[in-house]
DNA sequence: ATAAGTGTTGCGCA
DNA sequence: CTGCGCAACACTTA
């Protein structure tokens, strides 16, 4: 499940690995994930050159000589930059360079490659409408943001259109170190809480992006990340002691996710 | 072996 | 408009 630190970790690798290549074929094994037909896909992009990679969220955005390529891993995937001789059992997209290097992707169901024209990059509305990326939101953004809303705490930071790269993995802890019950309502939040809040998020999504991202997703080289299951505080580990009161840390259903908290660390009623 | 649970996003509904 | 539940259908675990 990639979410923010993961994708950030790989725009950066690919930033490093990528720019300058050409692409000299490309092979769509899938071609639902497509947002055009796969003829004008690879017409649009086939012998386009790598100009620079970065990311927005969830979203891998590669900005090359004739257009956009979005790239989206959904609910889980693997981005490889392989050779036809390395190539993976699994994969539903193939970029082949100039220079024997295959950028190989693929996702479980839910996976995006997108392309927008370079004069028009408003015309892709799924990265178009991200909000900021969540490391780079301050408390006052959270306050002006939080500004007459009425829903719950965690439906909002799940909000990609609201802040973008948080995801049902980390949000666990973050919710927990800032002491807050994922169904709390916006509009009861104190300063002092969206304090705590924009803390948690920049901590725990900054901790698991120097670690390299979570230890069951690998990197554009196939290595896997150092954030373990150690390294989580509170998320998935229900029936174990709160690190902090030693409390029954409980799995509740919130909505149509499912939630980990320390019933008396993350109080609904204050 | 069969079935349930899981991540993400868009869409339909009150 | 906004908040919320559900469907899309791959893969792991009970």
């Amino acid at each position: 499940m990639p979410e923010l630190p993961e994708i950030a970790n790989l725009a950066h690798q690919m930033q490093a690995e990528l720019v300058g290549k050409t692409i000299a074929g490309i092979e769509v094994l899938q071609p639902k994930c497509l947002n055009v037909p796969e003829a004008d896909f690879v017409a649009a992009l086939a012998g386009a050159k790598v100009c620079a990679v970065t990311y927005r969220g969830k979203w891998l955005r590669v900005e090359t000589t004739q257009g956009w390529l979005f790239v989206s891993l959904g609910m889980g995937g693997e981005t490889l930059l392989v050779t036809r001789e390395t190539l993976p059992e699994k994969h539903r997209l193939l970029f082949d360079f100039d220079d024997g290097t295959t950028l190989s992707i693929n996702f479980w169901w839910f996976g995006y490659a997108h392309y927008a024209p370079l004069d028009d990059v408003a015309s892709h509305k799924m990265t178009a409408k991200l909000g900021p990326n969540a490391l780079e939101v301050t408390a006052d953004d959270l306050r002006a943001l939080f500004k007459g809303r009425r829903g719950r705490v965690k439906s909002f930071l799940l909000d990609q259109s609201k802040i973008a790269g948080i995801g049902n993995f980390y949000i666990h802890d973050i919710l927990f170190a800032a002491r807050l019950h994922p169904l709390r309502t916006i509009n009861t939040l104190t300063d002092t809480e969206i304090d705590a809040l924009a803390c948690a998020i920049h901590t725990n999504l900054r901790g698991a992006l120097d670690r390299g991202g979570a230890s069951y997703e690998v990197d554009l080289h196939g290595q896997n990340g150092t954030y373990t299951m150690e390294d989580v505080v509170i998320g998935y580990k229900e029936g174990k002691p709160c690190p902090v009161c030693s409390t029954e840390i409980e799995k509740i259903k919130t909505g149509s996710t499912s939630s980990f908290i320390c019933p008396q660390c993350q109080p609904l009623e204050r």
